[in-house]
DNA sequence: TTGAAAGCGCTAACAC
DNA sequence: GTGTTAGCGCTTTCAA
C-alpha cells in the first residue's frame, strides 16, 4: 500500500482535509501550513490516488483518442499507416497546446460487440473521445447517435446530440480531382476505390460521378475497380487490368488513396509503361510518401495533421459547451506534381 | 449521477454484494439470481465504476504506452514517423493477443520535469509502462533506475530492478553494415549520425569504429557529419559536402537512419550523381519508404513492429514476475538492395 | 484557518 | 447463496 493522504497529514501534524486543501489550490489555507504539508508529501513521495479522487469528485477531464481498426491488416504493405500517424500527431499536439490529458486506445469491430461505447468510456473514465477509422458497419457508429459522452469523429459523419465531426468535402475534392484529369484530356479513367464500408469511399465515388455528369461523359461500371485502400491490392488489380487492356483502355488511374496510387505506379512501371507519358496516376490523401516516389505523385492533400488537431480542438469545445457540436469541413489542396500529364495521342 | 450497483440491487431485489458477485464471475451465486441481476443491469444501462473498483481492490492492470518526444519536431520532413508507428502497432497487437488494456500517452522532456515517473503512473493508474524514445538526458531515464512500477524501454538501456529493455545489438549491426561497405571496396565513408543524445547514436558509432579497427583503416573525424535523424538535415549537409568535395571525398554514405539515407539520396541525385554508380548509400531501420525510393535502399531491417510486440510481451512477463526483468536483443537483418555497389574505380 | 465526518461506488471478509 | 458491513483514499460540507 502506497503512502496516502493520511500519512502526509500525520507527518505534517494536520488533518486529511487540510492536506487535501493544500493539494487542490484552495486559498483558505495558511501558507506556512501549506508549505509544511508540501514538504511532508515530498519527503514521503506522496502522489494523490486518482481513483479515490475521481470517486469523491469527478472533476478530471480525461480524453480518449480511439482508433478503430488499427490492427486490421498487419502486413506492412497493406496499410495506409502514415494517415493514422499524422492524425494522432495532430491530436496530441492540440492536446498539448490546450493542456488536455489524452490517452489513445485501439479498438476493433469485434471489441465493439462486447462493450458499448458508454461502457468503454465509463471503464476508462473518459469524458470525451476523438474517434478515427469508425466504419459505418461498426456498432459504435450507431451507438454514438444518442450517447451522453461527447465524441468527435474523423471522416465518418455521425448525427447525434453530443457528436461532432471533422472531415473534408470528399465529394467536392474528388470531383475536382476527376475534373483535373478531364481537363488534361483524359476521357477514360480507371477508378480505384477504397473499402466499400468506408464512408469516404462512397462520398468520393459520388464526387467522381458528379464530374462525369457535369461533362456529359458516360460513367461506366467496368471502369471501377473495387479495392481496399491497400497498396498491394491496387498493384495486383492494376497489373491484371493492364495485361488485358494494355493501352486500349483507360489513360488515367484515379485512386482513392495515395497508397493505392503507389501500387498502381508500381504496376504500370512493371508492365513497361511510363508515367505520365503512357498513363496518368493520381492519389488522394497527401502522405509524405508521394513526394518520394518516382515520379512524384499528383494528389489531393487532406492536411491530415491539421485534421487531427482540429478534431481535438472541436472536442474540447464540445466538452465545454455541448451546443458547439457541429461538422467541420476542412480545406483540401490539389497538389499537381509529376505523375499526371496531357493525354498522349497514342493512348487509348 | 449515473446508475450504481445499489440501483441494480434494488431493481433485482438483492443486496449490493450479490450484484458485485454477479459481475465478478464468482461461482457461489445462484444462476437464476445472476441472470436476474444481469437483466436489471442491462435495463438500467449500468456499467461498473472503474474508480470505485480500483479503490476497493486494485486488481485491474492498466498498461501505459509512453512515447517521449512524440511532438518534438512538427514538420513532416523532419521525422522518422514510420518508426514510431510500427512500434505502436506491434505493442497494440501484442496487447490484443494477451488481452491487456493499453493506453498511449505522449510526454516530452519538459513534462518530465513537472511530474516524476511514479506520479505519472499513479495519476493514470498504470501498473506498468512500455517506453519509447527516452533520451539519456531525460529525467525519467534516471528515475527509472529505482522505480517501483515496472517499465520496459525500447532502444534505451536502463538498469533497474523493475526495468526491462528491448533493443537490437546496435554495435554489431552497425559494424556489419560498415563492413559490408568495406567489402564492396569502399575505403572512405561519410558517417551521417543521429542525435547525439540518443543512445543508439553512440552505440552505432562504436560499431562503425570497430569495423574500422578490425580492418586497420583509419577512422577520421572529418568523415563524421553530425545530424539529427532528420531527412532535411542529412540532405542539406550532404549537399554541402558534395559541392565541396565532389568525387574526391567519400565514395559511400553510411547513415544511422533510413530517413537520413533518403535525404542523402536526394542530395546525391540533385548534384547530378548516380546511386550506386557514383556513390553508395546505406540506411538503417528498415522502414517501408526504403522500398519505394529509386534506387531501393540497402538498409538494416530492425523489424520494428516485432520490437514493439516483444517489448509489450516482456512487460507483461515482468508484471507477473519481476525477476523476468532483462534486456532482450532482437535480431536484425541486412537488406541488400540497389543503393550499394562495388566501389567504382573512377571514384575518389 | 482548520478538523470531524459523511459519503463517492465498489469489493471482500464474515456472518447467517 | 445471500446479506451486512467495514474499509479503499479522497473531497467537501459543516462546525468550530
Amino acid at each position: 500500500m502506497a503512502v496516502s493522504i493520511k500519512d502526509v497529514g500525520r507527518l505534517a501534524g494536520v488533518s486529511v482535509s487540510t492536506v487535501s486543501r493544500a493539494f487542490n489550490g484552495y486559498s483558505d489555507i495558511n501558507p506556512v501550513t501549506k508549505q509544511r504539508i508540501l514538504e511532508a508529501a515530498e519527503a514521503l513521495g506522496y502522489s494523490p490516488n486518482i481513483s479515490a479522487r475521481n470517486l469523491s469528485s469527478k472533476k478530471k477531464q480525461n480524453i480518449g483518442l480511439v482508433i478503430s481498426g488499427f490492427l486490421q491488416e498487419n502486413t506492412a504493405q497493406a496499410r495506409n499507416d502514415e494517415f493514422e500517424f499524422w492524425l494522432m500527431h495532430g491530436a496530441y499536439r492540440c492536446a498539448r497546446d490546450l493542456d488536455l490529458d489524452v490517452a489513445m486506445y485501439s479498438i476493433d469491430s469485434e471489441f465493439q460487440k462486447k462493450k458499448t461505447y458508454e461502457q468503454f468510456c465509463a471503464e476508462r473514465n473518459l469524458s470525451g473521445t476523438l474517434m478515427f477509422g469508425l466504419k459505418i458497419t461498426d456498432d459504435y457508429f450507431h451507438q454514438l447517435h444518442d450517447a451522453e459522452i461527447p465524441c468527435v469523429t474523423v471522416d465518418t459523419l455521425v448525427r447525434g446530440r453530443n457528436v461532432g465531426c471533422v472531415t473534408i468535402d470528399n465529394v467536392l475534392a474528388f470531383q475536382e480531382l476527376t475534373q483535373y484529369l478531364f481537363d488534361l484530356g483524359h476521357r477514360e479513367l480507371l477508378l480505384i476505390t477504397g473499402r466499400k464500408t468506408a464512408a469516404v469511399t462512397m462520398e468520393r465515388m459520388a464526387g467522381a460521378y458528379e464530374a462525369y455528369l457535369a461533362n456529359n461523359f458516360e460513367f461506366r461500371k467496368e471502369n471501377v475497380v473495387y479495392c481496399d485502400f491497400r497498396e498491394d491490392e491496387a498493384y495486383r488489380k492494376t497489373k491484371i487490368y493492364l495485361q488485358k487492356k494494355q493501352k486500349n483502355g483507360a489513360t488515367a488511374f484515379l485512386c482513392m488513396s495515395d497508397m493505392m496510387a503507389v501500387g498502381v505506379l508500381r504496376a504500370v512501371k512493371e508492365c513497361g509503361y511510363r508515367v505520365p507519358e503512357d498513363f496518368s496516376v493520381v492519389g488522394f490523401d497527401g502522405i509524405l510518401l508521394t513526394t518520394y516516389t518516382e515520379p512524384k505523385l499528383t494528389t489531393v492533400d487532406q492536411q491530415i495533421e491539421q485534421k487531427g488537431y482540429e478534431g481535438m480542438r472541436l472536442l474540447s469545445r464540445i466538452l465545454e459547451r455541448p451546443e458547439e457540436a457541429r461538422c467541420l469541413y476542412l480545406p483540401h489542396v490539389l497538389k499537381e506534381r509529376q505523375s499526371t500529364g496531357q493525354k498522349n495521342e497514342g493512348g487509348g
